[in-house]
Order: C-alpha cells, then sequence, then structure tokens
DNA sequence: ATGGTAGCGGTGCTA
C-alpha cells in the first residue's frame, strides 16, 4: 500500500510580507510539510496561531531582520535542533531540523546558506565555512542510514545548465568553482538531488531576481535544493517547482520547489 | 557597464 508524504523547501523571503501568498500556495498545493528559509523574524513575531489554527505544527528559528528558517508540518515536530553545529560564534540563523513520523521516520533539514557576495571577500570565507561545517553535518547525517531531506535555500548554482544566463554569474559567489565544489563534496557523499534526478534537461529555475525584469525575460537559476540520503531516493515518486508562484501578487523571489516520497 | 526591486524597520543593509 502506498503512502505519500510531499515536503517542499520555500524561501518565502519575509513570512509576515508573504503570509497571504504561503496560506494560498499552501492550500493548493498540499505539502505535508514545508523548510521555510528567510522568515526575516525572530521567533516571537512568527505568526504561529495563522498556521497552528489550520492544523499546522510550527518550529522556528528566527533572529532580527535577517536570515531565519522554519519548519511547517502536518505531522508532530520530533527532535528539533537548531543551528548548524561547528561554530559556537556563529548567530546567524540558518539551520533547523526534526524529526516527522508517518509511517517512516523522516529527518528534516532546513537550511539557508549564505549568499557570500562579494566574493572574495570575508563574507565569501563566511559562505566556504559554513559549507564544510554542513558537509560535516552530512556526513553525520547519512551515517544514521535513514531518510533524510536535507533542504533549502542552497545559494549555489549547481552546473550551467542550472542558470538561463551562465556567463553573467562568473564572478558571483553563486557560480565560482569553488562554491560548486564545496557543493559537489557534500553530494557525492551519497545524496540525491531530487528535482535533477527527475528532470535531467536545463531550463527549470527556482529564483528569479526582482531587479531588471528577470522573472520576465526568464533570466532564473536554480538554487533552492532537496538533497535525498540514499534511504529517501529509495521512496522518491516525484519532483517538481511550483514555478507559477512567482507569476502573482506580491510573491518571493523563490518558488516553491517539493519532492514525494512513499513514506 | 550600469542600474534595476524588495523586506525589514525606521537607516542602511542584505540579497
Amino acid at each position: 500500500m502506498l503512502a505519500f508524504m510531499r515536503i517542499a523547501t520555500f524561501n518565502i523571503n519575509g513570512i509576515r510580507a508573504r503570509e497571504a501568498a504561503l496560506l494560498e500556495w499552501l492550500e493548493e498545493a498540499r505539502p505535508d510539510a514545508v523548510l521555510l528559509q528567510e522568515i526575516k523574524s525572530v521567533d516571537e513575531a512568527f505568526p504561529h496561531a495563522t498556521f497552528e489554527e489550520r492544523g499546522w505544527f510550527v518550529a522556528t528559528h528566527g533572529q532580527k531582520s535577517f536570515n531565519g528558517v522554519a519548519i511547517l508540518s502536518r505531522l508532530p515536530l520530533e527532535d528539533v535542533e537548531r543551528g548548524l553545529p561547528g561554530d559556537d560564534a556563529d548567530d546567524q540563523a540558518r539551520w533547523i531540523e526534526a524529526t516527522v513520523v508517518g509511517r517512516a521516520a523522516i529527518r528534516l533539514c532546513c537550511l539557508y546558506l549564505p549568499n557570500g557576495n562579494p566574493a572574495p571577500g570575508p563574507k565569501y570565507d563566511y559562505k566556504l565555512a559554513w559549507m564544510e561545517r554542513l558537509r560535516r553535518r552530512a556526513a553525520e547525517l547519512l551515517l544514521t542510514e535513514e531518510p533524510v531531506v536535507l533542504g533549502g535555500d542552497w545559494n549555489v548554482i549547481p552546473q550551467p545548465e542550472d542558470a538561463a544566463r551562465p556567463e553573467a554569474w562568473a564572478a558571483d559567489a553563486l557560480f565560482l568553482p569553488e562554491t560548486r565544489a564545496a557543493f559537489r563534496r557534500i553530494l557525492h557523499q551519497g545524496w540525491t538531488d531530487a528535482f535533477r534526478c527527475r528532470e535531467p534537461r536545463p531550463g527549470h529555475y527556482t529564483f528569479w531576481d526582482y531587479q531588471a525584469a528577470a522573472w520576465e525575460k526568464n533570466n532564473g537559476i536554480r538554487i533552492d535544493h532537496l538533497l535525498l540520503s540514499p534511504q529517501a531516493a529509495d521512496l522518491m515518486t516525484g519532483a517538481g517547482i511550483d514555478k507559477a508562484v512567482r507569476g502573482r501578487e506580491k510573491p518571493s523571489d523563490h518558488v516553491p520547489v517539493w519532492v514525494e516520497l512513499d513514506a
């Protein structure tokens, strides 16, 4: 007997500015769990009641003005952990993980990887250091041999096929060779890029800048990714990008990416 | 090459 769990990631660029748009998408897409990035809110200001009244369990890891991650789930969120291990001095809210138990227990890890621009510079150094910490946490997660979804706004364009104009990103922190190598170092531990696995062709994006009519020109990049542990990849029945969300009123500059697991 | 937009918070930073 098949059971389906749809898990999505969505950089919403401000939870309060996006409350209506997020509710509309939740209603139509009917995900079971959502990894949110850039809530741009402290935990106390997150509209918990709005979601809890509609049956969502909510776990947040916020900060003032910038960054901030959260998980919404139809099932209770267990063993919630906040903050990426490896640097006690790092106070940026970019990582939260929790377990949902349906037919199988799934570890959901929600990340907002540093942008890193301008590169080179201290922000790029922080990005690379953060990716090294992520690599170490990802290796630990694989050792559990459980289904794990490692998803979020990676701020990494993995391949030229993931950008409408790759040449425009040549010197950008999202596409520099060192960034892409660090991404592959994680991927090659044994993760599956859920969307790329199902759709090998180029031209599928998850982000279009607000500026310079990027959406109207379809000048996009694919930087929001769901990486699956082998045990999760074995359960995958589908994956996709909800592109149409970008064309609506007051959209985020990112759109939801989802994966469906038989779990 | 340049300048373009949005969110937060109440100015300039981040993206």
